[in-house]
DNA sequence: AGTTGGACCTGACTGC
DNA sequence: TGCAGTCAGGTCCAAC
């Protein structure tokens, strides 16, 4: 056992090793207020400046289409005019394609309408804005080079991100987002929605709030916290909530996303998540379960325990604030 | 139709 | 020292 000089030392450290028995690095995944918080930060970077060029550099990144090439016919040589998010997606919506730019005249039917550049972060995705000089980081899967010297770069570590354009930009028609559910701060998104969304779903509940088809833009993060804040067991059935919980659950999820999106994200450890500036969130530090195992609930005391999802995945939750 | 579990992928860590 | 195994996560797909 630890000598008491030890025992000492690991008290210091108690609050941060005591969520992680096994201290391998858990990924802050990029959820809606990631999403969110790079969205606000990209479009007055890039906002009307012309695509000359996208570059896949791992293939996979642009698995939606044939071929990379396909990809860089939809959006080279269009104007940025929007940047939009969709549940975890940043979606960058695109001008028809600015003349000038080299291209032959016979592909202008090919360039009229608009197009949606769709970038899912998937679990370690980041997105940088460089001068184009920029040594290239590792696990970069696609850049776009900017008319003004800049790329855009994204940059993913395990891959699980996607990079795909697709015509028009009614992104709820896209493949991407078939049966996506409302967004949490859309007026669709109400308690009296959650009733008959969660009509027929016995699975538990952390699981539904993490289905992109029932609320877009939830993963495991927001999933653990949302159901503390509305006092509900991860573990209970959907299904099996009452009028009131629904209220709560609905208050809760507003709370804790407008919140986490005011502190630019979670950044649970030192890894993964940065904004477009490379800076950490900060929610990690109001956070009261994601990744407290152990540790003592800060409304009352009671240690935070861990119970597996079906796939293996933890849900984190405290035994005495949630009922 | 809804639920569950495996696969994908990488880096960090554990145990031999 | 080094290698194999384990784990995390979002999403898709297959199986129940």
């Amino acid at each position: 056992m630890a000598s008491s000089k030890q025992a000492g030392a690991e008290a210091l450290v108690a609050g941060r090793r005591a969520a992680a028995p096994k201290a391998w690095a858990e990924a802050a995944m990029p959820e809606l207020p990631e999403a969110e918080t790079i969205r606000c930060q990209l479009e007055p970077e890039v906002a009307g400046v012309t695509i000359r060029k996208i570059r896949v550099l791992i293939a996979r990144a642009a698995r939606e289409h044939q071929s990379p090439r396909e990809l860089a016919r939809l959006v080279e040589g269009r104007r940025i005019a929007r940047v939009g998010r969709r549940g975890k997606a940043v979606v960058l919506l695109l001008g028809p394609r600015c003349f000038g730019s080299g291209l032959p005249k016979q592909r202008a039917s090919a360039a009229a309408g608009q197009v949606t550049l769709i970038i899912r972060l998937g679990m370690t995705g980041l997105i940088q804005v460089v001068p184009d000089k920029e040594p290239i980081a590792k696990h970069t899967a696609a850049l776009l080079e900017l008319e003004d010297g800049r790329q855009i770069r994204f940059v993913d570590q395990r891959q699980f991100g996607l990079i795909s354009a697709r015509p028009g930009h009614e992104v709820d028609s896209m493949p991407e987002f078939e049966g996506y559910g409302p967004e949490p701060f859309s007026d669709e998104f109400s308690p009296e929605y959650l009733k008959q969304a969660f009509a027929r779903r016995s699975a538990q509940l952390e699981v539904v709030l993490m289905d992109q088809k029932v609320i877009a833009g939830i993963g495991k993060i927001y999933a653990d916290e949302i159901s503390f804040r509305a006092g509900l067991r991860p573990t209970r059935r959907a299904s099996g909530l009452t009028g009131p919980m629904r209220q709560r659950l609905w208050q809760a999820t507003r709370e804790v996303l407008a919140e986490a999106i005011q502190c630019r994200g979670s950044s649970a450890n030192d890894e993964t998540y940065r904004d477009l500036y490379g800076i950490p969130g900060e929610f990690q530090k109001r956070m009261y379960v994601y990744q407290r195992t152990g540790e003592a609930c800060r409304i009352c005391g009671t240690p935070i325990k861990r119970t597996a999802m079906p796939g293996g995945r933890g849900m984190h939750w405290c035994p005495k604030c949630q009922r």
